[in-house]
DNA sequence: ATTGCATTGTGAGAAATTTCACAATAAACT
DNA sequence: AGTTTATTGTGAAATTTCTCACAATGCAAT
């Protein structure tokens, strides 16, 4: 498969959700035109991200809405559950772990870890919180992949090597400092004190950018 | 002033956190060297960031901490207060008033909304949540210019529809969903699930991007 | 069957963003 | 005072990302 930059992938991540919505409702085909609409980003630009999937519309009709979306699964690896894990459970943490409890089969959150021993060895929104010092030994037990970081700054780089060390190749980060992970691990950020900052300063000035970008 | 890239205002709020430190801990002077490790990027990725705020530093000593805080403070407008409201005080909703309601004295969180009676008329995390029918009116009254929305997707659109009407000229929304927007009102998309999808992908195949960038 | 038509798939061009690389320069040292 | 040295500021190249534009295509209508 053709190498996809991660820009892709975040908008494929978006065509997918709009193709579950669009075969729940039971629309067989979908054009690129509408999917844009939908998407909020040009025509052009999802049928080159659709590309990547070598996906395939015909002219008259588009889409085909099922096929897409089993691509559009078979890209993200839906078929190969990968197990989730989340450190810390404050605030931000609670909130995670109760929305993604429900969604997201594909992705269960097997373990939560906290260093407030008044969290640890209980079950908080359906997930058991963990002592940190397990953190190595249950990343490797339960097939952890992925990590979600919401811990304080100052602790973010010290979980991140022990899920890196438990086995760990991918992290959502919401603590505001870059960490330091072997080349093979994917770091996504997630840091919601400068997206503010970048809305305070479009909101106070009078040019605001032509196409808003969704990303982070 | 000129025209910044919203890429380069999201790496000036991050430069604009660690001269914070810096200034905190007494640091005079800083290197573009040391600004890069700190952030987790390039040193000439960050003094092409700074030219825009229009900084100077010298080669012997690097840029002096306290005089470019200062003008990355008078770039996102520290001194204009601006006023900010959430709506949805929903799991991220609350852990969001928690976590802004400290920190942030220059854009202070003066209302919250939600459709919800049972949560409606309660101070929550120290802010006051009222009826969405009172939205324009406060909105305006207050004069609020920064608006979150942390509603379901199918509630994000009328939502932003009444902050707009109040007067907001920039949103933050955590909604999985575009909003319609006049062309002069600005908004960020933070989309948790398709970040999630991101880690997931990667997390799942052999070749990592070689930069993780910084985003959103 | 043929024609007409709106849409796909994509090469090529445009635009945005990052990186390189080096002359200019300010401090430290002799 | 002059020399050395490391770093800034920034054109220009390189790279990445997006957009345009149109030939190829598949369906519907006649
Ligand atoms: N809450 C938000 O809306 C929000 C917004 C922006 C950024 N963030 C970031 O998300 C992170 C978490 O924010 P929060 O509001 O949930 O904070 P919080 O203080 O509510 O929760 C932090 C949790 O981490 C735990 N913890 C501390 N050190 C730990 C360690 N070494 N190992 C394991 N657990 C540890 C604490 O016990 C606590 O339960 C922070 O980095 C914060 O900057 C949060
Ligand atoms: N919680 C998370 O960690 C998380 C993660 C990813 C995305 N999100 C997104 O953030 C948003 C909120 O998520 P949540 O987990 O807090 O949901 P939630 O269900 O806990 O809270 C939603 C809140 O919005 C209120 N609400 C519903 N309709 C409204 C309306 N028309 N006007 C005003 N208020 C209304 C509800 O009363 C509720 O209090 C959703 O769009 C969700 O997709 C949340």
């Amino acid at each position: 498969m053709r190498n996809v930059s991660t820009k892709t992938v975040g908008r494929l991540s978006q065509y997918r959700r709009i193709f579950m919505n669009l075969y729940a409702q039971g629309q067989t085909h979908v054009h690129s035109q509408q999917l844009a609409d939908a998407a909020g980003m040009g025509a052009a630009q999802v049928r080159r991200d659709l590309m990547a999937l070598e996906a395939v519309g015909t002219p008259a009709k588009g889409y085909p809405t099922a096929q897409v979306l089993e691509q559009l699964n078979d890209f993200f690896g839906v078929a190969e559950k990968q197990h989730l894990a989340l450190a810390g459970v404050g605030n931000l943490g609670r909130a995670l772990l109760a929305y993604l409890g429900e969604r997201r089969p594909s992705t269960p959150i097997m373990a939560a870890f906290d260093a407030d021993p008044e969290k640890t060895y209980k079950e908080i929104q359906g997930c058991t919180c963990y002592p940190v010092d397990w953190m190595e030994d249950l990343v490797e037990k339960f097939k952890i992949t992925i990590a979600i970081i919401a811990v304080p700054g100052d602790a973010a780089q010290g979980v991140t090597d022990r899920f890196v060390t438990g086995g760990v190749r991918g992290i959502l980060n919401f603590a505001p400092v870059p960490l330091r992970v072997p080349s093979d691990v994917y770091v996504e950020y997630l840091d919601i004190t400068m997206l503010l900052d970048k809305v305070t300063y479009f909101a106070g000035n009078a040019q605001v950018p032509t196409s808003s970008d969704v990303e982070s």
